[in-house]
DNA sequence: GGCGCCTACTAAACCGGTTCAAACCTGAGG
DNA sequence: CCTCAGGTTTGAACCGGTTTAGTAGGCGCC
């Protein structure tokens, strides 16, 4: 039976072997390897390990042997709770999940970014770098401890899968919704351009800075549209706060719709971000889109359920979890890039401007 | 020259410490007691270890000498991405990864119950159970392997932690916040009672079979409280729906507001089910709190949002994460119990029954 | 000059398994 | 009687580190 702490250590393998009289090979094969043995002596095996209270082979001493893990890491970037906080995030990890509970693998969810202590130590076989990459190396950490790796939504690195969209192509798109609808006096609510917890308006210095690969390359989609029209680039406002939650977006949102001309349409990087604009409207008193008009991405399910429903642009984002562990999956195909389509999905949230 | 180590093998330890001609003790050293080793000869490890491209000590090995994983597991229910699409859940890893991420652990994410594969052999220190736990062992494979861990919502279990509310308690408020508008023809829409997959009006012996233990307590609070005022319970229909999102409540309560006479209130075990129940009332073109009263359980973020803002049991989901992954740090803590405190949230959704 | 003490380093045990080649049976075929 | 085949079982190397007890040498102290 079981009593509490048994003298004399542990249980191992080796214990049970020594009780039989045989080897630890032997045991070992009970449980790994049914068909070498005689059913006499493997039955005899797993009861002595039961009667000795032995649960089995320890599982790291067997990786450790195996040398695999059975196990993807998932390195997000700051704080670890926001990636749970972003409905985006929420279903790319959705979309790895799946993946890992059909082949049977762990999910390490690892805080703090690539060069952090846990990701240095992390047990995984591979890992799925969810989290702005600086193009310069940040990922030694993990380089050097020889994993595969993909990166997503980052920069494209040698040696590396990579899973991503077009980003630029659907900021583009969005950009170009709102222009052929007429209006003339944009806003931008973005994301964070810099790692420098910065707020407020971005100039155009601070925007040729940029470092987040996404808020560039979205950035540049807005931008190509409204210079593509004739437009001047210097005369949208590009209003940036952090995090990038909903929060965010209302006190951006707020600054830009208290300018004087008021922009007419707002171009938001994120679902959240929008629909923080939204608040930020309704705080106003204007309606959306009869005052205001309101372009997301992301397409999260909040989008299509908010009052009025949010114009997007979609991203599959639980298709980039499934791709990106599946990359890890198949060996020598890292180093692939997958580039997920977008598209803008057109709802209530956008009009023509007020008085056309 | 690399006598000691052998040609295209990887480099270890050994290969660094045959290099300089020092002993794989020293090596060890230079990398975990610095201040064991002269700064020189430290020095001169570091830099031959740069040279041989040696990334430092392999962490599985070094774990396994430890002793200590540096990990914390989660086990889920049935599909795994479920937990995510849970906005219940979501909060709930939100608090057990704060915890991580203060304490430097990776935090592991495990599918398909206490009893599965990936259980069996995840590498991680402790295990937090949240997912529906059946009271006879069903936790055996992770009890044999000795790993401390607490249940979370689930029985009480010797040896482990617990971390639970009270949820006969919110229940019971709900229902009597519901009898004291003046309803008295209630409807629930239930979470699944049974791990069947079994969809339909719960009769009393199915209620009595009931194996989950929040939808146990939650479905007595409701009836406490309708016996307590003199209301046959039996007149009450539960409706059973699965799996137990927005879409499960819109169907049950689609069922339940087809009922003649029609219920004036629905009690909905969770907000998930009550915003789809919220949905099903306008299908039918019911208003709420007018023709139709409901209230939710968990007070997700969305029940704030909902239009109109969602009457429900609030319970800190967030908090109970960050309490359950605390337990399991504080050694011989396990076994400790922790029930967190809920609350009735009076919002829009409830009012007086039609005609009142 | 003997003694204790400190620093810098090492030898060897240990963590708990997996695996491969070789040894050991046992029975069939020649 | 010898050989060969085939299924069982084992010895020993290996996975890549950590750690403890202990040694060698240098130094101050009386």
């Amino acid at each position: 039976m079981e009593t509490g702490g048994r003298a004399g250590g542990r249980v191992t393998l080796a214990t049970v072997a020594s009780a039989l009289g045989v080897s630890r090979a032997t045991v070992s094969n009970a449980y790994n390897h049914p068909e070498r043995l005689s059913p006499r002596l493997r039955s005899r095996v797993l009861r002595t390990a039961g009667e000795l209270g032995y649960a089995g082979p320890d599982p790291l001493a067997a990786t450790l042997s195996r040398g695999r893990v059975n196990a993807l890491g998932l390195v997000h970037g700051a704080p670890m709770s926001f990636g749970f906080s972003d409905p985006a995030a929420v279903l790319f990890l959705q979309g790895v999940s799946e993946v890992c509970e059909r082949e049977d693998l762990a999910l390490v969810l690892i805080a703090g970014g690539p060069d952090s202590a846990v990701a240095r130590v992390a047990l995984v076989d591979a890992m799925i770098c969810y989290c702005d990459v600086p193009a310069e190396g940040g990922l030694a950490a993990i380089v050097d401890r020889g994993l595969p790796f993909v990166v997503v939504d980052g920069p494209r690195l040698p040696g590396a899968g990579h899973v991503g969209i077009d980003d630029r192509g659907g900021a583009a798109s969005a950009a170009r919704h709102l222009l052929d609808l007429g209006h003339t006096r944009l806003g931008v609510v973005a994301m964070p351009l810099i790692e420098d917890e910065w707020e407020g308006t971005a100039d155009q210095d601070r925007q040729d800075r940029a470092h987040y690969r996404a808020s560039c390359e979205r950035l540049r989609g807005y931008r190509e549209v409204v210079e593509g029209a004739g437009h001047p680039w210097s005369a949208v406002p590009v209003e940036e706060r952090v995090p990038y939650g909903r929060d965010a977006g209302r006190r951006a949102a707020a600054a830009l719709l208290a300018r004087r001309p008021r922009p007419t349409a707002l171009l938001a990087m994120s679902d959240e971000l929008a629909l923080g604009a939204m608040a930020a409207a309704a705080d106003a008193g204007l309606s959306v889109p009869g005052d205001v008009a309101i372009v997301g991405f992301d397409d999260v399910p909040a989008a299509a359920d908010a009052h009025p429903a949010l114009t997007t642009v979609r991203q599959p984002h639980r298709k980039k979890g499934r791709r990106a562990a599946e990359l890890l999956l198949r060996p020598g195909v890292a180093g692939d890039e997958h580039r997920l389509p977008v598209e803008l999905v057109v709802r209530a949230s956008t009009g023509p401007p007020p008085g056309r």
